[in-house]
DNA sequence: TCTACATATTCAAAGAAGCTTATATGTGAA
DNA sequence: TTCACATATAAGCTTCTTTGAATATGTAGA
């Protein structure tokens, strides 16, 4: 096993937190996971690539994913949802763009990981 | 609306992408699907969240996150089946930790944006 | 060996999430 | 206004996830 506290910048949760404060916290985890489960979604994870590029539209993103319209149009509708991306209308076409910084920080972090191993 | 390109490290995607580029890219993605998704739960994230601070019993977790043992012992197998902990047993009860860096590093990412925000 | 304790596993039920099809909205051009 | 295009939304269905209850496993001590 490695050593948590050497790498990790996490406070100390223990038994002397205020009742409040574990709430504060149990709320933080909820909100947490909920953003979590919103990138989670392997569709919408890829959006959020193509977008840190730059902005695209729906059709645009159609074409990339491989998936149909209302799949994606569903798919950025939950992103809206989260705040994580905004809709810029140019005449017909809708463009998406990141909106949340913490999308970006996340996915950075996962592309770290997961895309620069080996 | 942010400029992603200064705060973002992550690859440009283009179309001049060969065909096991993406496919590479989509196993990427689908891996960290699965790994985001193993830790959006709520449950699990506050079980990573008090193993960073160091191993922790099953019976401890169940009082720390007022959960049934089922429920904590199945959160736990699906964090093991990622490979995220790892139990060590002592006489008659078992101790979780943290054996994935991984882990360790989006919980901090994660914790900076939610927990210090304000 | 028998018992008690800590944890794991199994299985069925409830719930949430995602997709497809169909339909609706909004915009520009004829 | 009518049509075509781009996108959004809704309904129904299917699949995945989570949970609770019951049961099984493994360990220590009597």
């Amino acid at each position: 096993m490695f050593d948590n506290q050497k790498e990790s910048n996490l406070p100390v949760i223990n038994s002397e937190m205020s009742e409040a404060e574990i709430n504060r916290m149990m709320e933080n985890a909820c909100e947490a996971s909920n953003f979590l489960k919103a990138i989670s979604h392997e569709g919408r994870l890829m959006i959020l690539c193509h977008l840190a590029t730059g902005e695209k539209s729906v059709t645009e993103l159609e074409q990339l994913l491989s998936a149909r319209q209302a799949a994606v149009s569903q798919q950025l509708a939950r992103l809206r949802s989260e705040g994580l991306v905004e809709p810029r209308r140019d005449g017909k076409t809708i463009y998406y763009s990141l909106t949340d910084r913490r999308a970006v920080q996340i996915l950075d972090v996962v592309y770290e990981l997961f895309c620069k191993k080996g």
